[in-house]
DNA sequence: GTCTATACGAAGATAGAC
DNA sequence: GTCTATCTTCGTATAGAC
């Protein structure tokens, strides 16, 4: 992590990322990861000793901190743009990828291991989902918001969008995400100072 | 459907939906579903001749008319009840199985089919969520809201709740979906009358 | 009609050649 | 250090015996 990251394993954690948004933690296949980074299957478990399990677990890692950078920046500006920008990214994923693709840290979390026991992949999503839950908090607190109502915010538009990208695949349309978009934009308008 | 259901082609169903309520689609077998209803592995392509996605279709629409029924009767009085239950519902998931089940109308909506063409199951899933949208819309009608505002809500409802179930997964604590709980029932209360 | 036995492919992981 | 070849297990699905 330290040392400089060879090319290929940025590209096994990205790869990795996109076949868990698209088709969930246990159908996507380090063969096919590898075969799809152009890498051997044996240099996965070179890069990744601990096997599928901690490459899952750096894909999570890695798309969470994509979305927070992206997430920071647009905080700047203060909620609402905050808000904007995160359903914006969501509804760009699912457009772009006709309805293929959603949320990896959403995949890993509905998905028990096979052998019952609780893996550190669940552990990485919910330290995602909880950074991403802090940052909109404490932009809702600087702009006005009260402390439980901010923290209850914020969870609620991390979930109602993770629920609603789940919904727009289904359904193969945008429409729950845009109309969870202005229920979502309508209420952090009327808490928060804009 | 119409002639008398066998017990065990209705034990392979509501296993099949407990199943994938936990391990999601991809990671649910025939061999394991047939095995945990104790019927043998060929029974289950005589009951289910379209394999596993007609399988696994039936066990999504049996999820939800059973959640569909719920929610109707404790609509009767009124949509802020009907919010109440439908939330609890999950969070009695959650807790009774130690966060180990969700929901199976979710967990298929977010698993591509492994040949990239769109199956049955998606569509299913489609229809039963828009079930409850309309269930939850009408009530919310019923009581005073307006026609955009009451299915911009219902979805924001199914949407929220959906995707705090799978951050209470994550995290291993029912507190996304009480977050979640507190702020639509404020919602809904300032908006339908009760 | 029910179920046993099996075909066939793909998964995770590793051993050991280069 | 990198990659090929392979071990073992498990998946869907079916053929054919009772």
């Amino acid at each position: 992590m330290t040392e400089s990251t060879p090319p290929s394993r940025r590209q096994l954690v990205a790869g990795a990322a996109d076949m868990i948004r698209r088709r969930g933690l246990n159908a996507t296949s380090i063969r096919e990861v590898a075969k799809h980074a152009g890498t051997p299957l044996g240099s996965t478990y070179h890069y990744f000793p601990g096997g599928k399990r901690q490459l899952a677990t750096e894909a999570v890692r890695f798309a969470g901190d994509t979305v927070a950078r992206m997430l920071g920046k647009r905080l700047e500006a203060g909620p609402v743009d905050g808000l904007r920008a995160f359903l914006g990214l969501w509804r760009e994923i699912l457009t772009s990828t006709d309805f293929h693709a959603g949320c990896p840290v959403l995949a890993v979390s509905i998905e028990e291991a096979a052998d019952g026991e609780r893996h550190a992949v669940l552990t990485a999503a919910a330290e995602v989902f909880a950074g991403w839950e802090t940052m909109l908090a404490g932009s809702l607190r600087e702009y006005g918001a009260g402390s439980p109502e901010a923290e209850q915010l914020a969870t609620l538009v991390v979930a109602a969008t993770e629920g609603a990208v789940a919904m727009c695949r289904a359904q193969r349309s945008t429409q729950p995400l845009d109309r969870v978009a202005a229920q979502l934009e309508s209420l952090l308008t009327t808490t928060a100072v804009n």
